[in-house]
RNA sequence: CGCGGAGUGGAGCAGUUUGGUAGCUCGUCGGGCUCAUAACCCGAAGGCCACAGGUUCAAAUCCUGUCUCCGCAA
């Protein structure tokens, strides 16, 4: 079976590496997305697909898009049987997707036909969902909308971040995705079709997203800067001389205050120390935050920040 | 030359606009209080203000250059 791989991040990466241990998956080409500036010096940077693909010997496309003829014809005279999608970044369109015998199939990090698109790991994660998990599923035209062929899950644990867990969530999709291949080629698959009333949407983060709200209940605020965890990262504003300082850190705990505490203060405000961490108010309970790191500054621990900042 | 922020005792910061004795919080060391303490009180040590030039009677502060660190993309 000859197969075009296509996908960019690191989750993709994973997902690839899996897929070339397997010799009867035939993988003749890597599609991902064009290098692009990154990092201080803003110099180009190659996507983790085309890094792996290139040190394994695949050739690697990277076609802005598929709007051009010439880019689909080079992809149709690839001569696959099978497209492999995970986290591509490009909307394929029918045209492409026709294309291979055995169509295009999608390795998605969500329990379909909840949280479709771009975010799906960080958004059930900033939801304060418990569970989440892999579909694969057939593509078609919409966004994450097509046939779905299997689908597992996966506890979100109370410590989870987007980062922990899309390592997590790549290893099951790569599992996940070989015993898909196994079954196609038995024959025994069967597509079934979402229930779109069911569906809701991931879309990509922003980075104005991270900018956290205390008044919300601590779990709630947890769950939101694990989600946000490690990028584009959770921060707070602190007002400094009539300034505002844009404040990142890192997804700390809940913490319980006592009632003549709770009383004396409002959701929103810096408590200021307590056991060397830097308690927030919110809702119900304190957010105790051990590492902050200051617009230009590098992190620094809570007892630092206080130091110089409060 | 893509854009921006920052380099000040061991740590985190202020002071730089309007040049002229280097300050705050914490840590460290000594002493005191206490049954005791990471708590409290008193005292001390510790800085050629990143580096190199320049301007000036005088530079952390103004000018020029260099180095290092941190963001900005996903």
């Amino acid at each position: 079976m000859n197969i075009v791989f296509m996908g960019t991040p690191e989750f993709a990466a994973v997902i690839l590496r899996k897929l070339l241990d397997r010799p009867e998956a035939n993988v003749i080409a890597a599609y991902t997305q064009p290098d692009r500036p990154a990092g201080r010096g803003y110099a180009l940077k190659a996507p983790p697909v085309k890094d792996l693909a290139l040190e394994r010997g695949l050739k690697v496309f990277q076609p802005l898009n598929f709007k051009d003829e010439k880019d689909r014809e080079e992809l149709r005279s690839l001569g696959a049987d099978l497209f492999i999608v995970a986290a591509y970044g490009l909307i394929l369109p029918q045209s492409v997707l026709d294309m291979p015998r055995l169509g295009a199939i999608n390795v998605h990090a969500s329990l379909l036909p909840r949280y479709r698109g771009a975010a799906p790991i960080q958004r059930s994660i900033m939801n304060g969902d418990a569970v989440t998990g892999i579909t694969i599923m057939q593509m078609e035209a919409g966004l994450d909308s097509g046939p779905i062929l299997l689908q597992r899950a996966m506890g979100i644990g109370i410590d989870d971040t987007s980062a922990t867990l899309h390592d997590d969530l790549a290893n099951l999709g790569a599992d996940l995705l070989m015993e898909t291949l196994e079954k196609l080629s038995r024959g025994q698959l069967h597509a079934i079709t979402q229930d779109h009333s069911k569906a809701t949407r991931a879309p990509k983060l922003r980075k104005e997203e991270g900018l956290m709200d205390f008044k919300d209940a601590a779990l709630s605020v947890h769950a939101k800067a694990r989600g946000l965890t490690p990028w584009p990262g959770p921060y707070f504003m602190l007002q400094r001389d009539n300034q505002a300082l844009k404040i990142d850190f890192t997804p700390g705990r809940p913490l319980n205050l006592d009632q003549a505490t709770l009383q004396q203060t409002t959701p929103g405000q810096i408590l200021g120390l307590i056991d060397n961490e830097l308690a927030i108010r919110c809702a119900d309970k304190a957010y105790a935050v051990k590492t902050l790191r200051p617009a230009g500054k590098k992190s620094m621990s809570a007892v630092d920040f206080a130091n110089g900042y409060l």
